[in-house]
RNA sequence: GGGCGGUUAGCUCAGUUGGUUAGAGCGUCACAUUGACAUUGUGAAGGUCACAAGUUCGAGCCUUGUACCGCCCACCA
């Protein structure tokens, strides 16, 4: 039985949280109030955001929304976004890395779901078997057990693999919600459950029966410390000293050899030499036969082989077809047969001959070595590096030697679409055709250089942990007669009928089970309607250090069982490292935990920091500072919120206020707000999910908070504009929680219930623009501002008191008018008391100046004006401007430059040139006047 | 050995088909602070875009070369 170890128990249903949130007890009180607000009313909103205090109620309230699943949506969503979660391995607890993943995924499917599509996102987890397995051995034996598989027997061991994995698993999920990952608990998942282990069958079967699914002896790479063959991208290569011998076999063998491995030469059955090479060619095709060699007796034929590089070393090449993976190959071109010395316990065999048998690699390399000097047979000795294969969970040298195991094959052809395909050529096929689009595009290369380089897949591992091979025999011959006659063989996605049957001992390669991901989780093989809507999945959303563990079996697989792509897209994100660009690790001891950081800083601003100042394949360098730099601004956001639902109230949010009768600030944010909204879909479509974050921050902060609030404090004082200054602020507040919540889904939500809104925030539709400015407003504004801050800078410059009222001159010409009608923004903005504004007004005495985009400022401060500061400082504002004014007329009278540049650039220049010109003689009349 | 990135302010990074006087956050400095927010506000300083040559009217961006850093693949026996 197969199911015997797999894990059914997934998540216990959330309970109904019997806690009330207070907030909720004002909220149903609030009727449609007339436009005026009554404050006895307004939430009571603490000055600061705690998101300890509302995270994980507002996630509760997400999940009995039942909003994460897709079935459960509002109105009619024809569209389908599906994607699935790279499963995490219940080897222990999330990193950086995954809330990375679970930051960008939940942005993505919060965003689609807003936007009105049947948004799904898978949950599971992924055994791993080989790293959970022996993680949970190496528990064992740190609490005293000397050999856990052997004193526990298979049964037992899988019971505390399990128990390890559920927990594991517990964590994990836990900490996914902790993030505010919209995950669908319903649908969960798990890479060693029932149904995916049915899958599993049914897809080894289907590859079995087609012949892409093979069992076959041959040169694996075995793992002597894990006692289990591993694949290739599961080996690490160490650079290790070594030393390189050059030997011949015997006195009167004609060619000498060069290996760091002197112990498997007992193995050889070759010297291989280029077929070019005219030194040897007198020898190719002759047997060398009983040479006494390390105790044994060889025997070596010369073969020609073009892989051979007669350049290096000698030449010539000592074949040990048992113990190397290349050997292997030109032993196989050649009809050379295995001769295995070295045993699975990492210890020379009998066949290695008296001398060496029993010994470890290591003794028996010092044997052989100090044999061949006794001979006098060696001819060189020198050190080398050498690159060690290691296995990448136990650590363990890797050896090649021959084993019967299970592989999936690359190259194996078959009929797909009238045409002849390999597992290789679909692969390739589908991201050369554009089915699927790696994002970033330079990915592709690496993706090509692992397809094209494709070898078979061994599958079988002899760990405990995992699919077991679904594959059964039976002996057959009769009773008493002859023994082992045969062997039958039954392949199926169960036991067999009949007696006498046994399930193969192995289990399948971890990657096996995750290559069918996208549609193990949406029941396959049955034709459920999951499968249907959901499958391809939009986007795989994973990190690029997967890219060729398990995109390219997904690809493979999927493409194979399936006839179409897992997803139509792969975005890649980078690797989180510390703030000094080092891989985060205990040894190191650099790990942030995302936990911790959701505790100290909320789980939005965790999110933030991995989102902001990322771009698609390129690594993140994270902070503690950067956190809770973030921080601060879910505290902005809150306090935005706080101040716009405490003085203005919450009513009519959301409606769009009328255009008339509001003033250049209303006009200039309304058109600002439509900017950020088109900016923002815009990047969000285009996955630039940093630059999206970036242009909201920057609208939220610098724009609305720092301007527009001040100003609507300003406006509110003035009967006529209250009405529709509240109605600008409820509006755009209304907007940016809305376009923050996919990036800040808690705080973003919290605020959201603060509103007195009656639904919730995640399904409420994404914001929409026309992209529609008003280019006047904004241009207009721009130079009230600048007023605004030039009179700042020079009180600041003159370290005038922030709160002293001063008096000002501004001399505007054609823009006097404009500033005249904004004369109290810039009044109370900019602390000014007395403040005259003409077309051409004089300097009053003792005054210091300032030169804007056609605007002079003059404000008098007696007394207080160093003559001699000012002249410097004028002096060098006219060299930058005399400076910037010869570049430019240079190019404009350049012929070349005007008659090829496009006339926008020409025409924009000259226009610079004269407000550079109308600015250098302004400063020219300060300069004279001093 | 083959391939892919990177080098821009003290630090971490943007910079869209080449086109204003190269931007942001953090940090630094100065000033301020009981009415949304010190998890704050206002202002300032700070860059020969690694180096060299080339293409172009014009280069942070394109080409070639050099140097350094990082990663992936191969595994020379």
């Amino acid at each position: 039985m197969s199911s015997q170890f797999v894990m059914t128990s997934i998540l216990p249903p959330s309970p109904i949280s019997p806690t009330v949130n207070p907030i909720q007890l004002i909220l149903p009180n609030l009727p449609n109030l007339p436009n005026l607000p009554n404050l006895s009313l307004m939430p009571d909103m603490p000055k600061a955001y705690e998101p300890g205090a509302h995270e994980d109620q507002v996630y509760k309230d997400w999940e009995q929304s039942g909003f994460f699943n897709p079935d459960n949506l509002p109105g009619e969503r024809k569209e389908p976004f599906s994607m699935v979660l790279p499963p995490p391995n219940v080897t222990g607890t999330l990193h950086m890395g995954h809330a990375t993943m679970l930051a960008i995924q939940d942005l993505m499917v919060r965003f689609e779901r807003m936007r009105g599509k049947k948004a799904l996102w898978i949950p599971g987890t992924d055994h791993a078997a080989i790293a959970t397995q022996s993680k949970v051995e190496k528990l064992l034996i740190e609490g005293g057990m000397k050999s856990p598989r052997h004193t526990l027997g298979r049964e037992k061991f899988l019971d505390e693999v399990n128990k390890f994995a559920q927990e594991s698993h517990d964590t994990i999920v836990n900490q996914c919600k902790k993030m505010g990952s919209s995950l669908d608990w319903s649908r969960e998942a798990y890479t060693l459950d029932a149904e995916r282990n049915h899958t599993v069958n049914v897809a080894f079967k289907k590859m079995y029966d087609d012949g892409l699914i093979y069992r076959g002896y041959r040169v694996i790479n075995w793992d002597p410390l894990g006692q289990t063959t591993i694949s290739d991208i599961e080996i690490i290569y160490k650079e290790v000293e070594a030393t390189l011998y050059t030997f011949k076999y015997s006195k009167d063998f004609p060619i000498a050899i060069s290996t760091t491995r002197p112990e498997t030469k007992v193995g050889d059955m070759a010297v291989a030499v280029n077929p070019k090479d005219a030194r040897y060619k007198q020898f190719v095709g002759m047997t060398f036969g009983n040479i006494p060699f390390a105790g044994t007796t060889i025997s070596i034929k010369v073969v020609a082989d073009d892989s051979v590089d007669p350049e290096f070393g000698t030449g010539a090449l000592g074949v040990t077809p048992a113990h190397s993976l290349i050997d292997a190959d030109i032993a196989d071109r050649h009809g050379l047969t295995l001769k295995q010395v070295i045993g699975e316990d990492g210890r020379m065999n009998e066949v290695a001959g008296p001398l060496v048998a029993g010994k470890t690699t290591k003794e028996a390399r010092e044997i052989v070595a100090s044999w061949l000097k006794e001979q006098g047979l060696i001819e060189a000795e020198e050190k080398t590096i050498q690159n060690l294969a290691t296995a990448e969970r136990s650590g363990g040298t890797v050896e090649p030697l021959p084993k019967l195991q299970w592989f999936i094959s690359a190259s194996k052809e078959f009929d797909r679409d009238g045409k002849k395909a390999t597992l290789k050529t679909l692969t390739q096929d589908a991201v050369r055709s554009g089915k699927v689009k790696i994002t970033p595009e330079r990915f592709e290369k690496a993706y090509f250089q692992w397809v094209d380089n494709l070898r078979d897949w061994c599958i079988s591992r002899q760990i405990w942990f995992g699919h077991r091979v679904p594959v059964w025999y039976r002996k057959v011959g009769k009773v008493g007669e002859v023994r082992e006659v045969g062997e039958e063989t039954f392949v199926g996605t169960s036991a067999p009928e009949g007696d006498g049957w046994v399930q193969d001992e192995d289990t399948l390669d971890t990657w096996f089970s995750s290559g069918l991901w996208t549609f193990s989780t949406l029941g396959w093989p049955e034709k459920t309607n999951d499968l249907k809507t959901f499958h391809p999945t939009s986007v795989l959303e994973t990190g690029y250090d997967i890219l060729t563990f398990w995109v390219v079996r997904m690809v493979s697989m999927t493409t194979y069982l399936l006839g179409e792509v897992p997803f139509k897209e792969v975005y890649l994100h980078g690797l989180v490292r510390d703030e000094q660009g080092r891989k985060m690790s205990k040894s190191l001891g650099n790990i942030i935990n995302p936990l911790d950081m959701i505790a100290k800083y909320g789980a939005d601003a965790t999110r933030l920091s991995l989102v902001i100042g990322s771009t698609a394949g390129n690594d993140v360098k994270l902070s503690e500072e950067k956190v809770a730099g973030l921080r601060n601004f879910t505290n902005k956001l809150w306090n935005i919120s706080r101040f716009v639902l405490t003085t203005v109230g919450a009513q009519a949010l959301g409606v769009r206020p009328e255009a008339t009768g509001t003033t250049l600030a209303d006009r200039w944010i309304m058109s600002r707000f439509e900017e950020t909204v088109s900016k923002t879909v815009r990047f969000l479509e285009n996955k630039d999910y940093s630059a999206a974050g970036e242009t909201l921050r920057e609208f939220t902060w610098s724009e609305f908070a720092d301007w527009y609030l001040e100003i609507a404090k300003i406006q509110r004082t003035d009967a006529t504009l209250l009405v529709s200054t509240d109605a600008n602020l409820r509006f755009i507040l209304n907007g940016i929680i809305r376009l923050w919540h996919p990036f800040m889904p808690f705080v973003t939500e919290t605020i959201w219930k603060e509103m007195g809104e009656k639904g919730m925030l995640i399904i409420e539709p994404y914001p929409t623009s026309s992209g529609a400015r008003d280019e006047e407003a904004e241009a207009q504004f721009e130079t009230v501002r600048s007023v605004i801050t030039s009179i700042r800078a020079m009180r600041a410059d003159y370290k005038v008191e922030p709160a002293k009222e001063i008096v000002a001159v501004i001399s505007a010409g054609a823009q006097a008018e404009l500033l005249e009608a904004n004369a109290s923004l810039i009044r109370r903005l900019a602390r000014v008391g007395e403040l005259t504004i003409a077309a051409d007004a004089a300097k009053p005495e003792g005054s210091m100046s300032a030169v804007g985009t056609g605007f002079t400022i003059h404000i008098p401060l007696a007394g207080l004006v160093d003559m001699a500061k000012e002249r410097t400082r004028i002096e060098g504002e006219i060299a930058s401007a005399r400076k910037y004014i010869d570049g430019t007329e240079a190019k404009l009278t350049n012929k070349e430059f005007v008659g090829k540049a496009p006339e926008k650039v020409v025409a924009e220049m000259r226009a610079k040139l004269a407000e550079a010109q109308l600015k250098l003689s302004a400063l020219e009349v300060q300069l004279k006047a001093l």
